[in-house]
DNA sequence: ATTAATGCAAAATCTTTGCACTTTC
DNA sequence: GAAAGTGCAAAGATTTTGCATTAAT
């Protein structure tokens, strides 16, 4: 795909910092913190909510609670160490790539994966109202099998 | 602004016909959708969540219940006299305009409006993966005031 | 009459919060 | 040891659902 913000916390190769990345933005070290980042940017960049990040998080052996993913992961939002996407109603999809990019949602089985940086240029010639500027733009392909194509394949073929 | 799919249900002057616009959707005709029609297509497009039409109800004194509320949103949304959109984590809105458009969103007061049809390139030039094809787009411009300006302002003038 | 819609209250989700306990610095 | 983070369970908030009642064709 595309050099993500996402490897400027990984190099192939090299062991995970995960303590080096929490102090540069100020937070303390905890071994959930510690974990959850790892997870989180351990490999590439990831679409995660928040129970499906407790969930790989218990099947590493280094749980949290739930109330924990969120406080962690809203943590991390704020800091700007991942951003927060409304894509479904319902839950809230965590993206370890902040920068402005796109989305293409699956409906029928609710991945969401990044499309290419070419998509920036979404964001170009928008005027923000006067006495705003903008913060941040989200743009969310929505996408649905074509007719009767079995639409599993993509869904393996694209990772979620 | 520019020419929406809302007006197609509504001409200036004219009555509103409610009757007319849900029997054209294959809906039956009942006083609650009655009511939810007119005061989602009776004036412009509008932006608003399932509570709010059923404040507004409330308040134009044709009732319904939230339980209906978000009843009939849904099933127009199924049948496409709304689009519902997924701005902020908690509440959908359902916007009254439902082509492909795209939206401000204000930071601090929550308020969503229409950005003009121009942003209607957004779509173009995107594949869809194999097997897949474009449902909808979605594109959200947030917008935070700038500096300390009085953000309120704006508000006003654009409208929810 | 038949069929469908409404309303209520209860349930289902997702997320946040209060507070005692534990960990980090 | 002081300050901050964690976990649990409870509370919040939004949306959906089951079912008896009511309304529309």
């Amino acid at each position: 795909m595309y050099e993500s913000k996402g490897t400027e916390f990984h190099h192939a190769g090299e062991p995970f910092k995960g303590r080096a990345l929490l102090e540069r933005y100020g937070l303390r070290a905890t071994r959930q913190r510690l974990g959850l980042a790892k997870l989180l940017f351990g490999k590439g960049d990831r679409h995660l909510t928040a129970d499906a990040l407790a969930s790989e998080a218990q099947a590493a052996r280094m749980p949290a609670s739930l109330a924990t993913v969120y406080n962690v992961l809203n943590l991390f939002a704020q800091v700007g160490l991942v951003r927060g996407l409304a894509i479904e109603g319902g839950k809230t999809v965590f993206d370890t790539n902040t920068s402005n990019h796109s989305h293409f949602f699956f409906e029928d089985s609710g991945a969401v994966c990044d499309i290419g940086p070419d998509c920036a240029r979404f964001a170009e010639g928008i005027e923000a109202p006067e006495g705003y500027e903008i913060s941040k733009v989200d743009v969310v392909v929505r996408l649905r099998p074509k007719n009767g194509g079995p639409a599993v394949v993509a869904r393996h073929r694209l990772g979620v």
